[in-house]
DNA sequence: GTGAAAGCGCTAACAC
DNA sequence: GTGTTAGCGCTTTCAC
């Protein structure tokens, strides 16, 4: 079914129909309707490639991910889902599995007018952003794992202040030899986070201990070895700040591995959005993000820039709160 | 950059150019070396909707799903998108939100030539199934979530007999009294683990307590009341198997409220895919379901059908078998 | 081995 | 207010 067949059935012209579909002012009440009532008798649906070929635009976007089974993108996506749903577009999903390659041929997949407008958390492993920078003309949209230096609308939370606080708030419950596990030090979410845990130290008096910052960057049994050997030293750390959330999970089960007793040998915080976080064994304090919210917040920014004029400067960056939410494995 | 530049650059016809592209064996190999080295030169890439347009296909695939922030879904569209990416395939992804009227709407959306093909699981309150009835031409298949009556392929686990092991387990762990938690009744799947829950009381000569079938349909708050009244009565069921793992965490959060001792007082086994269960207090006994091979035994389903010839009759019932694995919170 | 041309289905400028 | 038509960029048949 077509423009054209539904012209014959009308006996009008196939310009006419078209315009009547989108309601255009030039044409007739009672064109209109007619053309209306048919389309809908024959479930006309107009055809969506033809018509982005010919209005070179597509309604449709590309969320590129690293991760998607995962309590954090997956709210962002709902989130995302929602606004684009609202505003008639449509979502192509792209995981990068923390692959710098996966990325940069993502990226490359979609300069060909696939899309509208791109939203993107960097992977792990992403040091370089040449890829990105060749965008220029794509609107594009970064939120949680962004880039330093690119200039585009960026949707973060306030990672530096959840850092100095989740550090505060091991202190206040007694800690003094704090261990930080990061995540990939290209990230800049992990940089600032870990800025604020220094910085916290330092105005508490705590002397930086380098060897306490662990660098969690390979594959889950490297960490979990890495994670071992922290808890094992003679002088064991008494709180661990863990940047993500599987981190943490390693930390609980190499502790009761260990015979460590959460929170009394050790106390943990850490960077989470599971829902399961206050069931855990001991219940776990975590920074929670508004993920559903990052992920409307970074769409709605997203249409802005891809409805306005493009040449409309706009490089807003969005930092939206997170919650710390006290639980029993940094109880005093 | 289009074809027609191209074309130029090189001195050669668009359709020339095109065929080379392709490596059609019409064209010489120099003519073809030199049109792929300017190709790669000038980053020429096809548009793809002019190319879908006229080969009247999309390489685009929709995953229609009722959420995706949960331990289940996620990792199955990670699945999906591995086999997709692996094929030069995209992936549209839309939510439902357990809401039948959206199901509808997107479906309805589809339905015009945007994708080859879709990969569905129904939401809870999908009820009857005309609106998938209308999609005949369309490439479908259907995972974990499908409906009885359909001729489609449709991807599962063992449900009926993850349903009876389960209520075995508790059985053999002592329980006499064993509820069970339902969701949607629309939903075979549901129906199927109540049936085999159903033969391990018969075959236990455990007469059935219809009293004990907790339909959990409603909000999240209406549920935790049903709940809550069911661990309150008078003769307590000393046995929880939720049929999907929100309730078991809504038991966990009750049982804790009630001052309730799992598994002391009441042992709980629920389906579930989360990372965490092990963690939890006490550790949650679960039916884990194979959810990435799920999303990739779909596709690789669905881009055989695709692929196909469409008149090809398929219709394979693919069962994947689910695990139990044991923990503290059904223990004796 | 290469090129010309039709046409996928739609939109929008322009003509009447 | 309605119709004619060019053309979006590509693929493919057919001619040479």
């Amino acid at each position: 079914m077509n423009l054209k067949q539904l012209a014959n059935e009308l006996n009008l012209s196939i310009s006419t129909v078209s315009k009547a579909l989108r309601d255009s002012h030039e044409i007739g009440a009672t064109t209109k309707s007619a053309v209306l009532a048919k389309a809908k008798e024959l479930n006309y649906q107009v055809n969506p490639y033809a018509s982005s070929l010919r209005k070179q635009k597509s309604k449709t976007i590309a969320v590129v991910v690293p991760e998607v089974a995962n309590d954090f993108f997956g709210p962002v996506i709902s989130g995302i889902e929602s606004v684009a749903q609202e505003r008639g577009y449509h979502v192509l999903i792209y995981l990068t599995h923390e692959d710098m390659q996966k990325e940069i041929s993502v990226i490359r997949l979609l300069q060909n007018g696939r899309v509208d407008g791109i939203m993107i958390s960097l992977s792990e492993e992403t040091t370089n952003t040449a890829h990105l920078e060749e965008l220029k003309e794509m609107p594009l949209v970064f939120f949680d794992r962004v880039p330093e230096k690119l200039d585009a609308p960026k949707i973060t939370t306030d990672d530096y202040n959840s850092g100095f606080n989740a550090t505060e708030h091991l202190i206040r419950n007694g800690c003094k030899r704090i261990a930080f596990l990061s995540i990939s030090q290209n990230l800049s979410i992990s940089q600032k986070r870990m800025n604020g845990y220094l910085e916290a130290l330092k105005k508490n008096k705590i002397i930086r201990d380098s060897s306490l910052i662990v660098s969690c960057t390979g594959t889950e049994e490297k960490n979990n070895d890495l994670i071992r050997k922290l808890l094992r030293r003679k002088k064991r750390p008494d709180g661990i700040f863990a940047s993500v959330e599987k981190l943490a999970l390693s930390v609980y089960e190499i502790c009761a591995d260990l015979k460590l007793k959460i929170p009394r040998d050790v106390k943990v915080i850490c960077f989470s959005n599971s829902q399961t976080a206050s069931l855990l064994n001991p219940s776990l304090t975590t920074i929670t993000q508004p993920a559903y919210e990052i992920g409307r917040e970074a769409a709605i920014i997203l249409f802005r820039l891809i409805e306005k004029s493009r040449h409309h400067f706009l490089l807003e960056q969005t930092i939206l709160n997170s919650e710390l939410i006290a639980r029993n494995s940094t109880k005093a």
